[in-house]
DNA sequence: GCCGTTTTCGGCCCGACTGTTTTCAGTCG
């Protein structure tokens, strides 16, 4: 939590910054360092007095001491002075699409407009007429800008982006003269949420392309539509879509500069300044005479500044350009990887198809094998099975796999950790099982104390090999709860227990910077889909996304095992 | 405010678009 705090504080401080037009190299200074808070692992807290705060990159001297004042006191002695110097409200205002800090000053020291609501009461009114600077046009952006704020409630997650992106990008594909078509922006790097949808286009008739994008059926709101660049707002989600179109020669330059993020991008030019290039958004150009190296692809771009080129999911600058300029990077894992699925529900508990139906679609998905794991029955409200319930489907399954060909079932549980850390079944039969999952279900408001305590718990008894949706957390409705996760990776390692990849989408579950966490600890992953009926078998993509961010490798990932090895791990081979 | 095989001081990524402008400032990604 330390570190969200902090990311915050240090953003504040940016934003307070550049309504006092400070230096803006500076400003970008606490910028990098909200990020770094925001992806770091470990808790900034235990890092103190370490020094190893400053070898962050991007935390030098001042903020390092800025860090440690603020988990000793809790506070930040020149953070509270700034604030004095302007009402939220005014930080509030920067925040509006198209009003920047010179123009929230402005209002601010002309009219003392210090709130959104004050600022919209003004500009609707025409009492901003007359401001140096300020005229129709502007206005009326403040009043789009205030209304656009207004109908986007904050980021959207990568489950309901992801499939309307790609639903554009398919209606955009078959235009006349597109050749290349791809989605760009943090959706490409499979960031757990996204603000928009970026797409870019290479297109002999651009005109017709964005005469049919702005015409879009899905479309509520056109609001700017040119030759190379349009964006509109989806009707119900109110989502926002930009869409661009480049030259060929162009594609890559311009996919990695739209694809990110930001910090990774910046990074790049600096490597190709240093190199005696520049490069932008058209491509890498040789500052000497001016000529183009390379452009058309994202490989050509990376391959020119000297870089193996980079996976998008990874494009956060963690480490990974330092890596790619050795030819270091890991071999991120993927989807075909993956040999079989093993968390999902049936009509036993809160799922909708049987044992044999999910078999049947896991097989068409090319799955060697499947684990069945209802729920245990202290979850009511999803049917949980009792012990008789689960031996008679132990007994179904076990018929299923004496008759059925290619595919092997597993036998499983997904049982829940109850309030004082004990399962919810008997341990004989959790034996009889080929894996079991220890999930935590309830008491979500518990101590840090008391929940740290009930996982470790549960995984010291020796019956549980993979720990469900560690965190809890469900994207934008529901936070994690609170746990002391280095000792919970810590004996997870001791006792050998996995954690799950939760791919449902809005659990997404462990996180990446939590995969990186535990990763770090040397443990291991399965990335499951927690299907609750076959079509949801499709969500393995997110979780390999997420894993991906977590720079994880086919190795790290237990479930890419062949059924043999597989079962060999479940049965203490770790 | 950070950082260092050009530098411990003097650098710090790049371009498009918009609106209000007769050459540019502000905002954005």
């Amino acid at each position: 939590m330390t570190n969200e705090e902090l990311s915050k504080i240090f953003n504040n401080i940016a934003d307070i910054l550049e309504l006092k037009n400070d230096n803006p190299f500076r400003i970008r200074a606490y910028r990098k360092a909200a990020q770094v808070m925001e992806d770091l692992t470990e808790d900034a807290a235990g890092l103190i007095g370490t020094g190893r705060l400053k070898e962050l990159s991007g935390i030098g001297k001042d903020l390092s001491a800025k860090i440690e004042e603020y988990v000793q006191t809790g506070k930040i002695g020149d953070f509270e002075e700034l604030k004095k110097e302007f009402p939220q409200g005014v930080l509030d205002i920067l925040y509006i699409p198209g009003v920047g800090p010179k123009t929230a000053k402005l209002l601010y020291d002309t009219y003392g407009i210090d709130s959104i609501e004050k600022l919209e009461v003004y500009a609707g009114s025409g009492k901003l007429q007359g401001i140096k600077g300020i005229k129709d046009k502007t206005i009326a952006n403040i009043l789009k800008g205030i209304a656009l704020k207004k109908s986007i409630q904050g980021r959207f997650p990568l489950g309901t982006a992801l499939p309307i992106g790609e639903m554009i990008v398919h209606e955009l594909s078959g235009v006349k003269g597109v050749s290349n078509i791809e989605l760009a922006g943090s959706i490409r790097r499979r960031k757990e949420t996204v603000g928009d949808i970026d797409i870019l286009v290479t297109s002999d008739e651009p005109e017709i392309l964005m005469n049919t994008f702005v015409q879009l059926k899905e479309i509520e709101r056109v609001l700017s539509h040119g030759p190379t660049r349009s964006s509109a707002v989806l009707k119900n989600t109110h989502l926002q879509v930009d869409v661009r179109v480049v030259e060929d020669d162009s594609f890559g330059a311009a996919l990695a500069y739209f694809t990110g993020s930001k910090a990774h991008n910046i990074k790049l030019r600096e490597i190709a300044v240093k190199k005696g290039c520049k490069l932008n958004e058209y491509g890498v150009f040789d500052l000497k005479n001016d000529r183009k190296i390379a452009g058309a692809t994202e490989r050509d771009v990376y391959e020119a500044l000297g870089l193996q080129p980079v996976p998008p999911e990874i494009r956060e600058d963690l480490g990974e350009i330092e890596l790619a300029l050795g030819h270091r990077l890991p071999e991120l894992i993927e989807q075909e990887d993956i040999r079989g699925d093993v968390h999902m529900h049936t009509v036993y508990s809160d799922g909708d198809s049987t044992v044999e139906q999910m078999a049947a679609h896991a097989k068409s998905l090319g799955y060697e094998y499947i684990a069945i794991t209802d729920h245990s029955q202290s979850l009511n409200i999803a049917r949980g099975l009792d012990p008789r319930r689960l031996e008679s489907q132990i007994n179904e399954i076990d018929a299923f796999n004496e008759t059925a060909a290619g595919i092997k079932v597993l036998k499983g549980m997904e049982v829940d950790i109850l309030g004082d850390g004990t399962l919810d079944m008997d341990g004989s039969l959790l034996d009889k099982l080929d894996i079991v999952i220890g999930s935590v279900h309830s008491g979500f408001k518990q101590s840090r104390e008391q929940i740290t305590g009930r996982i470790i718990k549960a995984m010291a008894t020796g019956l549980v090999d993979v720990i469900g949706h560690p965190s809890g957390r469900l994207i934008g409705e529901r936070d994690a709860y609170e746990a002391d996760w280095d000792a919970v990776f810590s004996a997870a390692g001791t006792y050998h227990v996995a954690m799950e990849i939760n791919s449902y989408p809005l659990r997404l579950d462990l996180t990446d910077t939590m995969i990186k966490k535990a990763h770090s600890k040397g443990l291991k992953f399965m990335i499951t889909t927690d299907s609750h009926d076959p079509k949801q078998m499709r969500y393995m993509s997110y979780g390999v996304s997420v894993a991906r961010r977590g720079w994880l490798e086919k190795r790290d990932v237990v479930n890419t095992k062949n059924y043999k090895g597989f079962m060999k791990w479940l049965k203490g081979d770790r």
